[in-house]
DNA sequence: TCTGGGGTCCTAGGACCC
DNA sequence: TCTGGGGTCCTAGGACCC
């Protein structure tokens, strides 16, 4: 059996860990640039406010209806995550952490009721960490994520529903809408809509030949574990990622080279970052920028440049130098920027490096430099120590109007106690 | 004024090899 | 009548997830 273990509503449910007041009020968490709608409480979902909605639409309503609005704090989600990613660790000898507010827990062999078992991972996480949860409990991993959502969506459940059991099993399946199904989204949906599947149930009705050719393997898959034949495993270990990006808008768009050279040069050592972090090299690097497509009566500009790197690095400085050489080469004047971004690829283990004859850097120079460098921000928070091309992020800075305090990973916003 | 960010997997088709 | 057979690699596009 698998359980699958889902923070409800995670980053608003974040927001009012450290600050209660928010509980039974509306809350609701902004994108990145505080631009759409992408968490809302329960009180947020019952008046009607839609996911991914962007706010400026919503705001006179968001303000007659007292709703609380945030900015995402990721510092506070990650650190939150993790807490309660070491809470589930105890109640399984595999867990794999599937998104920032999920994870999977392999429970065969477990000697435990499940029910009392998933009653107690909801109480213990929300003991230890205040986050409320849905524990789904299935024979496959598309079967407990269909419980989960029993568990969420009917009261009566307390956030705990196991599947087991064909009778149970056929029953839930048999109301359960095809376009709530895991791995079955707009386009599948309205493909099986149009032959007449409205239910998990109708479409395990449907010839495996038929699902093989028009939804592929991947949809073949969802359909023998709704049958209740496993076929996705547990991912124990998460694999290196084979693309990294860090991409943003802009507070206020640009107009000028200087403030795009500080943006791509900050995304291309975040990229760095990232690539360090898992100990690998990347081969290629795209820059991308772009014009406001949403605003029509302006100019649109949109171009991206891709960099063979001589030998793979994950260097910072070599990093820097190439973004900003391909963002020179796509950079034109007289046009609103609005967005940017750096993408590393061709990525491969840092010690499967194929050198180059007539490499001129000084690769253990650079080795030396970024090891101190992560020390450092490590240590003293990101961004203590980065190379001067990167600026200030004055100018480009995205916008956080309603950023809430990291209340757990900085010193100088925990939260303070009146008496 | 204002519209997010970061990923994965699969397939078809083209180019190429012997 | 009759126009081989068997591969690999790469890319773009489309689907999905959170």
């Amino acid at each position: 059996m698998f359980a699958v273990v889902d923070c409800n509503n995670f980053y608003a449910s974040c927001e009012r860990v450290f600050n209660p007041a928010l509980n039974g009020r509306p809350v609701v968490v902004l994108s990145n640039n505080d631009g759409c709608i992408i968490a809302r409480s329960e009180e947020a979902k019952a008046l009607g406010i839609k996911m991914g909605v962007p706010a400026f639409q919503i705001a006179d309503f968001l303000v007659q209806n007292n709703v609380a609005v945030y900015s995402s704090n990721y510092a506070l989600y990650g650190d939150l995550s993790r807490r309660v990613m070491n809470v589930l660790e105890r109640f399984t000898p595999e867990l794999e952490i599937y998104s920032i507010d999920e994870a999977f827990l392999n429970l065969a062999g477990l000697p435990v009721q499940l029910e009392e078992y998933a009653r107690k991972i909801r109480a213990t996480v929300l003991k230890n960490t205040g986050i409320p949860v849905s524990v789904g409990i299935g024979p496959t991993k598309v079967l407990a994520k269909t419980a989960n959502h029993y568990a969420k969506k009917a009261p009566e459940n307390h956030g705990i529903y196991v599947l087991d059991g064909p009778a149970k099993i056929d029953e839930a399946l048999k109301l359960f809408a095809i376009d709530e199904v895991w791995g079955i989204g707009r386009q599948y949906s309205k493909l099986l809509k149009s032959i007449g599947v409205e239910t998990a149930w109708d479409f395990i009705r449907l010839p495996d030949g038929w699902v093989r050719k028009r939804m592929t393997v991947v949809g073949l898959r969802v359909k023998k574990e709704l049958e209740g034949i496993s076929c996705m495993e547990m991912e124990l270990i998460p694999a290196a990622k084979k693309v990294i990006c860090t991409s943003r808008s802009f507070g206020e768009p640009q107009t000028e080279l200087e403030p795009l050279r500080e943006a791509v040069a900050t995304f291309a050592a975040r990229c760095a970052e990232k690539l360090r972090c898992q100990h690998s090299c990347a081969g290629m690097l795209m820059v991308f920028i772009h014009t406001n497509g949403f605003k029509a009566n302006e100019p649109q500009y949109e171009r991206n440049f891709v960099c063979k790197l001589p030998v793979p690095t994950n260097s910072t400085m070599e990093l820097i130098r190439y973004a900003l050489f391909a963002l020179e080469a796509i950079y034109r004047k007289g046009y609103r920027y609005k967005k940017a971004g750096v993408l590393v690829l061709d990525i491969a283990p840092e010690d499967r490096v194929q050198g180059a004859l007539f490499d001129r850097v000084d690769r253990a120079k650079h080795a030396a430099v970024t090891k101190t460098l992560d020390a450092i921000n490590s240590k003293y928070g990101r961004d203590t120590l980065k190379i001067a091309t990167q600026g200030s992020g004055k100018k480009w800075k995205m916008r956080q109007e309603k950023l809430s305090p990291s209340y757990t990973t900085k010193w100088n916003e925990i939260i303070t106690v009146r008496v």
